[in-house]
DNA sequence: TATTTGATAGTTTTGTTAAAAAAGTCAGGA
DNA sequence: TCCTGACTTTTTTAACAAAACTATCAAATA
């Protein structure tokens, strides 16, 4: 007898929370399916039921966390007509995303060089999505005469996401390393609010 | 009989520059001693002579590197009056330098996380240099009146470089790495000539 | 039929050891 | 002081077994 596509549903939903709890603990490569399985007192052979392997179960959380940001972005900037107060809100909410899921990414961390083609996706999706926002509320303040016109609004939306992944702390003995870690989110976050500032003022008539 | 102090340095000038041949052509870790020695026609016991190790002998040949580099940022910008041409002049220096020593920098690529504190040092001398060097330029510049009057320059300077730094590659199916592929540097050099653009449009009154 | 599991098969990681290669040393020669 | 051949020590590589984990499946349950 089925439980119903929607028991499933349900279920699938409480794997991916277990998972993403003990993703978000351990990293990925501590956590054994045996533990997740075990956090939801089921059997290891039931996760592989719902999900086909390890490395699509944490696709799919990550799918999820990505899916929720998006949502965020995408429920507020629209509403924005302010193209600094647009990109602060951009700026914050990944600020929020990152610092609350640091241990989450270390698979992505590690696996720089050689991630699955899902991940990347899932990367270039949130990307894109952020320069259409963006660009929109770009091109809503070029017709407003706010900031000069601009050839192409998606680039300068991409130059300005790229410029401000590229901004490091550089303390006293410092050593840059390309993820950031988490004790210097709070530096690196202070310093993007000022290249904003700058960049969105060279933007502006 | 003593050769003299100048003879000395001769030979240690051949090795520095028959070691640099070799860690441009095969990398680091991929050229031993011995090929080293064998280029120069001597023996490996005389490379330890002049140098007490094999990454002490490839720091000071990237010591050689960044004093040719500082030299050459050195004496052209504290010559510039305009910001954004000293700007584009650093950075199109920046870009040649790593063009043309692209496999020299294997090592630092490599062990990027790991790097003996020398490396550093000499990384931390090329950014303060640049730091002072374009921070006076800025300085002047808010003192003719064509920029803003800036809180720190030396901090804005930073701000920018590190910018500068993140500028990476958005091709078809994109995968961005810590370290630009040799044969995207084109394409990033022109996103960076954008964003200095931009940047000092930013600054300026 | 949909869901679940214990048992088990297959794969990756980890640890061990031996051989090879390279780094590094040194007594002695010019 | 400058230089080398021979030597020692350290690091890298390869092979292989043990352990840990991923993944599968026939059978049980509901």
């Amino acid at each position: 007898m089925s439980a119903g596509i929607d028991q499933q549903d349900i279920k699938r939903e409480k794997i991916l929370e277990a998972a993403y709890q003990q993703f978000l603990h351990y990293g990925y490569s501590k956590t054994t399916m045996n533990e997740i399985a075990g956090a939801l007192s089921m059997s290891k052979a039931l996760l592989y039921y719902y999900f086909p392997d390890k490395s699509q179960l944490y696709i799919a959380v990550t799918r999820k966390l990505a899916n929720e940001y998006l949502k965020t972005i995408e429920d507020r900037i629209s509403q924005l007509t302010d193209l600094k107060e647009a990109f602060l809100f951009q700026v914050n909410t990944h600020h929020n995303f990152i610092v609350n899921n640091y241990n989450f990414f270390d698979f992505i961390r590690l696996n720089e060089q050689n991630l699955p083609d899902e991940i990347w996706q899932i990367i270039n999706q949130i990307r894109q999505t952020e320069m259409e926002l963006l660009g929109n509320t770009i091109i809503a303040n070029v017709k407003e005469g706010k900031i000069k016109p601009v050839d192409n609004p998606g680039e300068v939306v991409d130059l300005l996401l790229d410029a401000l992944q590229g901004v490091r702390v550089g303390a006293t003995g410092f050593k840059k390393n390309s993820f950031p870690k988490i004790e210097h989110l709070d530096e690196i976050h202070k310093k993007r609010l000022l290249l904003i500032d700058i960049f969105i003022r060279g933007l502006m008539n």
